[in-house]
Order: C-alpha cells, then structure tokens, then sequence
DNA sequence: TTTACTAAAGTAAACGTTAAAGTAACGAAA
DNA sequence: TTTCGTTACTTTAACGTTTACTTTAGTAAA
C-alpha cells in the first residue's frame, strides 16, 4: 500500500460537482455561500472524513496559527506550570503552541529560534537560558518579522525595544529578607543566580540591598552563584558548610535551588529551621509538604502566561503599535514553617499566611 | 509597513541566475549540484538570511517532520521527564515534536488528535486521559495512516492491532505489596486510579492478587479509586479516616495521589510511617525530600520515552510490517524511609534501596 | 426598459517548496 | 563514428489551500 492520500477540497468538490473554492468558503463559514450547499458540502466533508490541510491552508493564508515557547526546562513546577496556561490561554485566541526546551544551553535555543522562524510561527514567547552572552539571534527574530516576547527571563541588558513579561524579582526578594531580619536573622546567606540573566541580578541586588538598608554587613563569601537548579542548591550548601562559617539564614534564588539545599542539609544532618533556616523564591505544588514546610516568594504563574500571551496577541495583531517595555507581576510572600518566628506568632495552623507586595 | 515578505528560494536564485531547483538542492546537499555552485548558494543564503519555509517544503515533500505528543498533564514530574526525553530523542531523529495537553478531558483529546491529524504530522505519542470512554478516534487516526503509540496509559481494552509502551504495572505494583508485607504489614489499602485505563486496572490487580496469594482478606472498602492526581490521594485518605477503621499501611496508585496522602495526614495529624504508613508507584525528584523519604516502584522514565520514540520512528519508516502489541518495561523498587522495617533492617544510611523485578 | 445592486457561485493565480523528467555538454567505450 | 553514461543543470508539474477578481442570474429601483 502506497503512502495514504488525503481526501482534500477537490475530492468533496467532485463529489458535489460544484468548484473547491466554494468547499473552501462553506468549510468557512464564508457568507458568499447559501446555507443550502453549506449544509451539503459539511455532510460530505464529514462522510468522507475529511481533515483540512494545515500547511497548505497556512502556507497560502500567510498566517500559520501557531505560537512558539521556548524554555530551559519542563520537568520543573515553575515552567510546567507557566507552558500549562500559555497553551490553555493560546488555544482560546485559537493559535496552538509549539514548546521547545533549550535545556539551559544557548546554542540549542539558537536553533530552536531557527525552527520557529522557519515554521513561519506567528509569535514567539521565550523565557532565556541562564548562561546567555549573545542576543544577536533576537535581532533577527525580530528582522523576520517576528513578534517575540521575553517572558520571566530576559537578557541582562535586554535587547532595545524588546517587549516582556516578568515578575517583582527584586521587590520579591526585598519581601523575602526583610521576613528573615524581621524573624530576626543577622547573618543571611544567598545561593543561586548568575549575572547574564534578570531574574539573578535582581533577586540577589534586592538580597545585598534590604541587608545593607538595614545596617548589615554583605559577605561575599555568603553569596554562592552557580545558577537556577537542584544541583546549584546542593552545591552551593556545601561549599558553605565546608567554609566553616555557616549563616543562620539562606535565600534560595529558585524553589529547585531550595530542594537542593534541604537535601545537602539533610545529608549533612544539618536540622531546618532549628540549625538553619531557609527561604526562597519561587514555589512548588509539594512546597508545603516538605518537612518543614517552605516559605516562599510566590510566583502567580498563571497571570505570567496570561499576560504573556495576551500581549503577545496584541503584538500579532498590532504590528505597527509594538508596545515595547516590560509588564511586571507582583509576587506574594507564602509564610509556612521555615522562616517564622520561632514560637508559632506569625502562622496560624494549617493555612499559611500571605503577604502582598 | 507591509506584512513582511520572507526571502524565498528564487531570490536567491535571481542573484546566481540559476534555477531555484538548483538552490533548493544546494541547500539539501543535493549530488546533482557541483562544490562550487553549492558554496555560492550556501554563502548568497546566509547573506541574505534566508529561513527555509518549512510549511512550502512539508506540503511539497509530503512529509512534515512532526511527532505529535499527547498527554493529560505537564505539570507533573513523570510527564515532565518523558516529555522531555520524547522531545530529546524526537530531535536526534531530526523530528520536531508537538506537545497537546489534554487536562484529564476527552473532549481535548479527541480535538488535539484531529489537529495533530491536520498537521499531518507524522506519527502520534499519546498517553490517554483518565476517563476515557470512546476509543473511535483512534481507529480514525489509524485510517488517515499516521502511526499511533500509546504510551504508559493505554485504553482497556486496547483497540485491537494498536502498539503500545508501558511499564509492568501489575509486577511493580506486586512489589510495592510484596514489601509491604515483609515489613509485617497485614491491613493494607489502595488509593487512586479508576477502570478504563491500564495503569489504574493492573496496579490494582496486582495489589488485590497479592494479597489474595498470602491469604489476606481483600476488603473493598480499603480499595478506593477517584483517578491520579493529588485530590484523589487527599480526599482517598480522608474517605478511609471517616470510615473509622484505617489500615496501618496505603498503597497508592500514583506519586502524585501519595502526595495528596502526606498532606492529608499532616492535616489529620497522623504521623508518617508510625501511624500509617505509605509506599507508591512512581517516583519524583523530591521524593526523597519528603520527612519520611517516599518508598516507591519507579518508571524508568526516559527508557519510556527513547523506547517510545524508536518503535514509532520503525512505524513511521516501515508501515507495512506493523509490530504491534506492547513492550514492557520492568520498574524497580526503590525503598527509602517509608514501608520498611522500624528498626533500619532493610535500609542503608543516606542511600536507598533499590530491588529490580 | 434600463440600471444598479446583490447573492452565489466560478476562475485564475499565488503561497514556497520538492519530485520527476528533460537537456546539453563532455568524455569514454564500442 | 556511434553509443552510452555522467555531470550539472533546467523545466514542468505538483502539493492543497486561500485570495482576489470575474461571472451569472435574479431582483429592485429609476
């Protein structure tokens, strides 16, 4: 058996022995077309179970319905999540969402801009991998005619006239520190982050800043990079568990980073909260079910593809009007078991309590 | 300005005064075309950045490079991993892969197959909802002649001549039993999962065979379905701690139903693994994060996936000799904190066990 | 009756590519 | 010299749609 040829407007066409472009017109709906053959051509299309060619009628309409998603990584609550809506919002403008994963390697995310770019997507959504340097291929994206939108990870500096959706990072952050001064920490570590991407720069700039605001000393040798990941917060726990010298307190920049911190900590019989406490931002479906359960800088991950999507709609359909600049979502500090006053104050049992910023 | 017009191949043969045959073949490195006519048209491409219209070239070439993949969540560690995986293993095969997520809903599954359908892509992952009842659609896809492979969940019964990539529920699921058993256990629950699907069927049945094998009265109303996700673990708990009569040990279907479990008995105050303990089938990135660490049976799943990936890529490439049927592959029990002897017997400090079947 | 408009079709061309078949030039084998 | 094969192209015809323009018939207004 030769390769399956589709039944395609022709075949209904013949079927009706009228012409395909008015198969094409009543498929959609078209008013050129009296209600009558409207009616004849569905019956047939659907006794012949026709299915509509997506690239040709893309390739002819100029206009592919698609959207691209690029993101480091899935198997995470943040991005899981964030891709959840961003599919769910798309599928209501009517586009589907292609998702690509850079696993936090720039030359995949060169390659996969490429693909989108050469599937004709009509926009693109792309939360950046943390090791970024070059951002020429944005450029082209954008030379292509392409609307891209940043989403929670840009580029430190963003490319010009680049459009974004992110979240409070450094108020987030501020939220975060003064919840452990106010528990009433004095030495505070921070574990995670880099420099090339925003959501680094910013969550450790409001970590140095809030401390310093308040008369504290900044350790360098407190504030351990080593980027977003599980592994970051392992390894960054014991490195500062071998320099002797341990803080009271450590800011995770992720909730993976956090993850990683209690599994070093649990591995080095280091008891959370009562030998050190920790915080971080960044949550998780399980957040609470850790032992102690986590306390957090939340991120509405809804709200982020939300608002992702629906400017990024704008930007398909206002081309000339290119908005520009970034959209930033407020983020809620989430109080659980650690980093609370010692002797229950602040958490009423079972809920936990929020605070907006 | 005007919607963009994309460099297209006879541009770039305009510019060399060649054909744009000659181009396209230039570009696919084509036999036809000499050294130096290839290097003229690879430079004028790149000068111009040109990006090949995928859509022209699929319709063209009757072949579109895709693999569609269809699961019911992402935001869930075992999806999230074989996504990953399939998409991975997809690219090494030079496929781009096409993410559907069908929140648990028929309604969506049916939808996301018949795009896929009209994308023509060219062969079909999909790990089927929950509840699913109508299995037509998938007889339907066969007819159009894209291969179709279930993964993990597959409808029961399967319809008939289709091929299939699962794990061995019922063994892994015999296991977790088996074990709990060993550790003295004699009043053993079920919580989670549902009829229409495999995984549901045959863990179960692996949990009331086994008892039945060692003479322990199944009772039904320890056997509590309700699906897979954490509200099935949560509110499965809580029907059995209304009940009155609790076993001392649950089994549950899925991780994620076994996180719903931890949070239920943190709210009803029931102390992990003394009052109750708990062993699951599948595994998390923070399973051993929890207090008490999860004993689970764990699915391999990036053997899921790469296996799914190759014998859809042999279906794809020869569809006249169809295997068929399902190939297995074996889980592991990993033996953490939960469901093992009180005093430390089974288990060594700091690493888990692990027990292959 | 003429003109104008509208409803419901049809025709031709285009979208950007690939596949299949054709051609011209050249060298080698018969 | 003829025949054959090879190399490096070109030409033609799809692939299955949509878009823009044209046609035809019927109806209403002038």
């Amino acid at each position: 058996m030769k390769k399956q040829s589709h039944i395609t407007l022709a075949d209904i066409a013949g079927r009706l022995g009228v012409s395909r472009v008015t198969v094409s017109k009543a498929l959609r709906g078209h008013p050129d077309i009296s209600d009558g053959m409207s009616k004849n051509v569905r019956r047939v299309a659907s006794e012949l179970g026709y299915s509509p060619n997506r690239m040709a009628r893309n390739l002819s309409a100029r206009k592919s319905h698609l959207l691209g998603l690029v993101v480091p990584k899935i198997a995470h609550f943040f991005f899981g999540s964030v891709i959840e809506t961003v599919y769910a919002k798309a599928l209501e403008h009517k586009y589907e969402t292609i998702l690509m994963v850079s696993h936090e390697n720039e030359e995949q995310e060169v390659q996969h801009l490429q693909t989108l770019v050469s599937m004709r997507v009509d926009g693109i959504i792309i939360s950046v991998s943390a090791r970024l340097k070059d951002t020429r291929i944005f450029d082209w994206v954008k030379k292509m005619g392409i609307p891209l939108l940043f989403m929670d990870r840009v580029p430190d500096p963003p490319p010009k006239g680049s459009t974004a959706v992110i979240v409070d990072d450094y108020g987030g952050s501020v939220l975060a520190i003064e919840q452990a001064l106010a528990v009433g920490y004095t030495t505070i570590g921070c574990i995670g982050g880099d420099r090339n991407v925003n959501i680094g720069r910013n969550r450790v700039q409001g970590y140095t800043d809030t401390l310093k605001r308040q008369g504290i000393p900044v350790r360098e040798e407190w504030i351990i990079a080593g980027g977003y990941g599980t592994e970051a917060g392992y390894n960054g726990f014991m490195r500062l568990h071998e320099n002797g010298q341990v803080p009271r307190c450590v800011f995770a920049v992720t909730y993976p980073v956090a993850l990683g911190v209690y599994a070093a900590a649990k591995a080095r019989n280091i008891r959370i909260p009562q030998d050190m406490d920790v915080i971080c931002f960044g949550d998780s479906d399980v957040g609470s079910l850790l032992t102690p359960a986590l306390s957090c800088v939340s991120q509405p991950t809804q709200r982020l593809g939300e608002e992702s999507v629906r400017i990024l709609m704008e930007m398909i359909d206002h081309p000339e009007s290119v908005p520009g600049g970034s959209r930033v979502i407020p983020t809620e500090l989430i109080l659980r078991e650690t980093c609370v006053a010692s002797k229950g104050a602040a958490v009423l049992s079972g809920e936990a309590l929020r605070v907006r910023n």
